[in-house]
DNA sequence: AACAGTAATGCAAATGTTTTCATAAAATGA
DNA sequence: TCATTTTATGAAAACATTTGCATTACTGTT
């Protein structure tokens, strides 16, 4: 039995002579043989891998979406190299070098703004990458993702034709973190073109933590002057801004309403049930497995740009003013 | 320059001379080299990287375990190789074998039940594993957790003290999953020793979904006969209980005394505060990670097992009955 | 100036696979 | 039965790295 009919029986077995392949599969089980997949890779084949990085794990968001991708990616049989960056591009330049040491055959990412030697790397090595969860009509990458400019204003919007304009905004750290900046614009935007302006008093910033928002919405709370409607970067923020209401003993949403942003999971179900812009993560997570499969197949680099649809939900935690 | 050189001059810069590796670093720059860990590994050397399985990551809960494991050993410049198995121990086999593939220097799972081809796949390729999230004094595997049973027991014993005991139960399913058979078991006993038996109606099923929880919660809270005390697997089912008790216009902990297990993001910033027994994820993931990179490091196979305190923690979701 | 000793480098083998090409064996047709 | 085609297998090169051993280039000492 020689090396190459064994390779064959792995990687072409309708090349091999059934009663040999089952020969095989007999002595490869009695050895416990299993095959190196970085000689493969290191032939020059694919090295069946596929990296992925987020800003972090920890959070109910990019797990899903995550997982929807690594899903979609499994039926072909590649492996997911995962790192997160806690929000610091730079470590994300590190982390991607890192993966292609591994040689992934390709990459997904998460956001649109990444530093520059990263964007080098990608072109330099010509690593096929897509990112995920926003949109971009002149982005760089491939994405598949929402317009978040778009999610800030629906929000803003819908609490306008509450009628409200008494109006408080949470956001998360708008630096290296394009989503929320984009949501930002768009929001701040929409609210000024209809004449209303948030007092520096109420921008309100919260890093990505439920119990810090819970915290800072208690601190807008506890101001003389109260807003009546409360507009919140993402749900999670959202859910802690509920929180802090029912703790100051509001009733909602006749005292406050409150609009977040992505529909988390859970969002549905807190009560009151939270209106909020539904971003729909697992869908965004398959259809990039998907795109990148697409890009690993067909070598074209062409840059694809796929928008998810964006709309209010609206549930119990926002009324008229 | 020979390739040699360059070999050292990465793996062991304090052979070469500072000035060979000046110039060797500004090739390297020059022409974009980044090397290839597959033939590193190929050479019998480490791969440095991680295979971690775990049954799903768009939960919060495994989210943090990874992240603290995935920071703890992403000093020593290993990189996470990750898959789910969705709660399918033969497709955490096929998952392994996939890593093994890929020749990782380390393997981590979640929980200490596991299908025997799987022991006996780690068994035979002597593959330094670690099993996160469980403890047993008489486990196969090295392992890093809390004691399932213990944490069962005390949340039901929580209850009893607090003279509770007309008592509902909410579990996921504990088929193939020994952390809710053990939670369920250390429940059960200790109220059976108390002599409070749940009657077949209050002992609700409920997956791993607060949209789920919320309605098995509600399906008890609609039945003529009413439990005093909720007692739930895990912490996302007490919320999605949380919420159903507030739907269904409860007020708490007078009408209704909730209690969960894990201690999970938000438990103690919803309202009213969960009271649950706490099961430090963050500190399990990241002793996990060590104890792996000891594994790693030190070669002997003796099989270590830490147990992590549990404790509960009484917040405002429980009162006298 | 010769020598030993050390520091820095190169050579070549080895690692586990894939693939091309060559060869052997078997099947087919006249 | 022989020539031809088809099918199955093996030999060997190539991939990018590491490392033991050999070699060369420096130091410092007598």
């Amino acid at each position: 039995m020689s090396i190459s009919t064994v390779s064959r029986s792995f990687n072409h077995p309708d090349l091999v002579n059934p009663a040999t392949r089952k020969k095989i599969d007999r002595a490869v089980r009695k050895l416990g043989y299993i095959r190196n997949r970085a000689a493969q890779a290191m032939h020059g084949k694919r090295s069946a891998t596929i990296g992925v990085v987020v800003p972090t794990i920890d959070h109910a968001i990019f797990g899903e979406v995550v997982q929807a991708f690594s899903d979609a990616v499994d039926d072909e049989g590649f492996t997911i190299l995962m790192a997160s960056h806690g929000f610091d591009l730079k470590r994300e330049y590190s982390v991607l070098r890192k993966f292609l040491e591994h040689r992934v055959d390709g990459i997904a990412l998460i956001g649109l703004h990444h530093a520059d030697e990263t964007f080098q790397l990608i072109e330099e090595q010509k690593v096929p990458t897509i990112s995920m969860w926003n949109f971009d009509p002149d982005s760089a990458l491939p994405c598949v993702g929402a317009d978040n400019r778009l999610a800030g204003k629906l929000a803003a919007q819908h609490l306008i034709d509450l009628g409200h304009r008494r109006i408080a905004t949470l956001f998360p750290d708008t630096h290296q973190n394009d989503r929320a900046r984009d949501r930002w614009q768009g929001a701040d935007d929409t609210l000024r073109a209809a004449g209303i302006d948030v007092p520096e008093i109420w921008r309100s910033r919260a890093p990505y933590l439920i119990s810090e928002a819970k915290r800072a919405c208690l601190e807008i709370l506890a101001l003389p002057d109260q807003p009546t409607a409360l507009l919140c970067g993402n749900d999670v923020i959202a859910q802690g801004a509920i929180f802090a209401a029912q703790r100051h003993g509001l009733r909602l949403p006749r005292d406050l309403s409150i609009v977040g942003i992505g529909d988390f999971k859970g969002s549905s179900e807190i009560e009151p049930a939270l209106t909020t812009v539904r971003i729909p993560a697992r869908t965004i997570g398959t259809m990039a497995g998907q795109e990148l499969l697409r890009l690993l197949r067909s070598e074209t680099d062409e840059v694809t740009r796929q928008r998810c649809d964006l709309r209010l939900l609206q549930r119990h935690s926002t009324a008229r003013a």
